[in-house]
DNA sequence: GTGTTTGCAAAGTGTTTGCAATTTA
DNA sequence: TAAATTGCAAACACTTTGCAAACAC
């Protein structure tokens, strides 16, 4: 089989050249089952893999796989930002002690929502359960 | 009548004396409808009010009413930080291309929702619908 | 008077940017 | 070879902190 083939098309798809970090950054990603990632994870996942990439690559791609629909960005904690590799639309479980952000199964719907503001579209929705340790 | 009244109570069960400042920052907060503020909104108001305050007390105050229970953080942007002087539990609408926070009235209801993770409490529940022009 | 609070400026944190060197096509 | 990408270090924006002066009780 060939090896990133899907991954490749969406980068191309989104005008970004399949460069080395990333194609390692992605497969870093996305052959491990959902995740939750900060910056500062993925550069010291990539340097226990033996990946040599900056910070402000790690940043960069981060942002253009978003922009390319390869992640979503979780805004749960001020002090940093997640991204997820679920792109469907679904709630969250964020640890509020440990930073832990969880996905959560099922579909959580929103009832009895007010209309939107005059002329506003939806771009996205947040769910998201703070909890902590009992 | 007696001006400040309950507030002043809320600050002194909550251990905070009711200084200058802070009597200041509540009226601003709490005498003009439900807002959403951030800290440098807040600063300008008070330079606005005539009303000398650092931008370190504005911090400081933020916080500390936010653990007295006066008010609520609303974690939307990953830039800045957001009080909201409605402490119910409530939706947001989050206008991405003006900053705006808006209050959802009616009460949205979350169902379908899984269970817990193992031996975790529910801390709050944030309900964020970010919208845009059409 | 004693302990709390304030304000300033400095430090801190995560993130972004400018630009020369490198890589991709 | 032309255009895109990378990496470094400096710059950034917001927030927090240390500490002396001011204030509340």
């Amino acid at each position: 089989m060939r090896p990133y083939t899907k991954v490749i098309d969406q980068l191309r798809t989104a005008g970004l050249r399949p460069t080395r970090q990333r194609l390692a950054l992605a497969k870093l990603l996305f052959e491990n089952g959902p995740r939750h990632v900060t910056a500062e994870m993925v550069r010291s996942d990539a340097q226990d893999a033996s990946i040599r990439v900056s910070l402000a690559t790690v940043y960069n791609t981060l942002h253009q796989f978003t922009e390319a629909g390869l992640l979503r960005e979780i805004v749960v904690d001020p002090a940093r930002s997640y991204f997820d590799t679920t792109t469907k639309e679904h709630g969250h479980f964020y640890h509020e002690d440990t930073g832990l952000l969880e996905d959560m199964d099922g579909d959580v719907q929103l009832t009895n929502m007010p209309r939107l503001p005059e002329g506003a579209v939806i771009n996205g929705v947040d769910v998201i359960v703070r909890i902590k340790a009992a």
